[in-house]
DNA sequence: CATGAATGAGACTTCATTCAT
DNA sequence: TATGAATGAAGTCTCATTCAT
């Protein structure tokens, strides 16, 4: 949580305790939207005591309050916060992408895990749509700043892999939402089921979304020619 | 809330409204129940209070104390009345099927949209998954009562198929779970966002499932042979 | 506040201990507009607690929210309370009056001493000056429902003394705000300063609104000289 | 809230930022005193926060309590600081007036008007009479200071009059709240009623104070009649 | 001197739960 | 059995006051 201390040269010299005071006000915001973020994910909105958020940034009570001015807006800035334009680069990225669609297709279910799923950024989509009803005005926002932009990304891939002439022509979005799903269940059952319960059938999010891929490319009927497929 | 009693002639019956009465009392229980269901999905566990499950109900918010001790046993009993074990009958139905584990698998997928996806019943499991992190217990029950079950189920559909030649074979755990994905998706969908903001795509499930089922089936690949789709 | 014990012959069964839950209800808001009213005079809006006024009423901080929604609407509930239409019936008592306006006059304001400045009512008018400036809404609402209606009353009690050539014709407003000021003056007087200070020249009001009316009546002027009014 | 420094050329004499600083130095006890007062008579002493009374003053939050141990103190400050010893000079001018006593009274009330009644000072008296419940010692201080001595300047103009064959002889102590009265009355109604609602009939306070002299010199009653005061 | 971030006691309000009727 | 008035623990939020800078 504290930032790492960063390797330095002998010469540099180390100021002293970092003054506390000054330093803490532009850290703060961070500090208690991380801790907010956890307790959020654990516990869920309210079932969380602004209190244990105050605490776990190392604040008081009221120190919360002079950042954000309720409960409901501590969440979402939390929600804010960790959305934050994560689609630009993530566009630039697989614009750039130079192999066969396959390989994009995958690369992106792998990378989705990678940077999300598996962070605690993927906790607030499970909270985004368990509180989903309690906050239309967020499910409205992450529908627009998340969904709709993560939508239109798989879409576009989809639809250079038929240009490429590498998949057949499908109901594109239907298409794009059998990709979304997996991560979905793979996001509430990280959440949900795996956290609290000693599962018969763990499962290994790597190992599922390799399966998902295989199969949404390949398909799963017995055929002649060989898939493409490692 | 009980309607006033109407001003009657001595030659009124008075049976009606004594069996409306007795008939009540066995249903409170029920009444309460569905009640609670609708409104701790709408709301979620926390966010739902007792007296408006009791007013939804028709009744008083003591006498809701006279059925469920707390909050918390009527939650649970909400969970494990709705879950009552569904299975058995479904299993005997699949393991009558005669047709093709492609038509199987369609079937069962459609099957469980029609009687469970579309239905309230769906509420409880994005119930279950939303409030999971606070009722360890009732995870654990669902994960045993409905999970297992349901995934056991439907690894013996596509074991069917593997054995009757017509899928390749595959990891089946994974498979299983590539299975429930999209229905967990749907589910949630339904429940979260599509509950409360205007959709840029709305979701129909009975193409969505289609285009799932086409998708896992005979995959996204261009391919010599047609697919033996429907 | 308290209805006076009615009267009763000696036949009559007096009912055990007044059964304690059901009894209650009908009683509670006015207990509890009671236990305010003396609060708020006592200790103005702001410094009054909604725990001690529910002590006061004998019961506990939730119930009072029972029956009143917030603090302030409490506040506003004490303030309609007790102003409640007090004027109609004064209007006839003084449209029945026989004697001469002098006397009407003097009566006048023997009698709004009687019924209003020296009981509790009277704090509320002192509340409603001092806090005017938060409650705008209750303000304009006083002065709807008192100022204006008293200030009607007077003014046509002067109306009949200029009407039988009792009084000589003057500038009527001001002459009617000329007989409420002392009223205001002996109220701020009584919730004020003589509250907390042993004052130096105590006021008996009776007396007080002897002298005043004797000089807004006679005038302070030697008797034969022609006043020397500019 | 400091005024940025605006860029200067090299040539500019730097002396009259230097000369604001020093004499804001001096006043900042002052300044804080007067937006203190304001704020104080508008919404009372517990609906004003200190940071307000800061800000108006243009300072920080910190910087009142390095002048005023507390909000209590500064309350006490600002009552003290705004009546400060008014009454000698006006003893004074009263003893040198020369005119007929219905001139002085006259006068002197219109003075009154003119020198408190219509500035800022006369929020104070509101504030006082509005707190005093919760400030004891400050309304014995007010009593002491402000009221005594106006009383005493007021009891001396009657007995001049009366000495002088002007006026009747009357019971003194109750004439002079006699005279007292309209002021509070007029001081109360121009901080709280007319404050905040459009009132029916608007008080012009010269118009009022003349009339209120009138009556309380002439009286109401029609001339000739001897009064029929009791 | 001045600042403003931090504190924490304290106020209002909610709501699951009890219990006399 | 049913009611609904009453309770009080618990939670959110405010704001006077402190203190390191």
């Amino acid at each position: 949580m504290a930032p790492p201390a960063p390797p330095h040269s002998p010469t540099d010299a180390l100021p002293p305790v970092r003054q506390r005071r000054t330093r803490r006000k532009e850290a703060r915001p961070g500090e208690l939207l991380e801790a907010a973020l956890s307790l959020f994910v654990e516990k869920g909105f309210a079932a969380t005591r602004v209190e244990e958020v105050a605490a776990r940034a190392g604040v008081s009570k009221g120190t919360l309050f002079l950042y954000f001015p309720s409960k409901e807006e501590l969440f979402k800035a939390v929600v804010r916060e960790t959305i934050a334009g994560r689609f630009a680069e993530w566009n630039e990225e697989f614009e750039r992408f130079g192999g066969d669609s396959v390989e994009l297709v995958r690369y992106c279910m792998n990378s989705w895990w990678e940077r999300v799923g598996q962070t605690q950024a993927s906790g607030i989509t499970k909270l985004v749509m368990s509180e989903a009803g309690m906050f239309p005005e967020i499910a409205a926002f992450y529908q627009q700043e998340v969904i709709r932009p993560g939508h239109d990304l798989i879409r576009r891939i989809l639809q250079r892999g038929i240009d490429r002439g590498e998949f057949r022509s499908m109901h594109l979005d239907y298409a794009v939402y059998s990709l979304i799903a997996p991560m979905i269940f793979l996001l509430m059952w990280k959440h949900s089921m795996s956290a609290c319960t000693p599962s018969s059938a763990p499962i290994d999010p790597v190992s599922f979304i390799d399966t998902q891929v295989d199969l949404l490319l390949s398909g799963m009927l017995v055929r002649s020619d060989p898939p493409s497929a490692r």
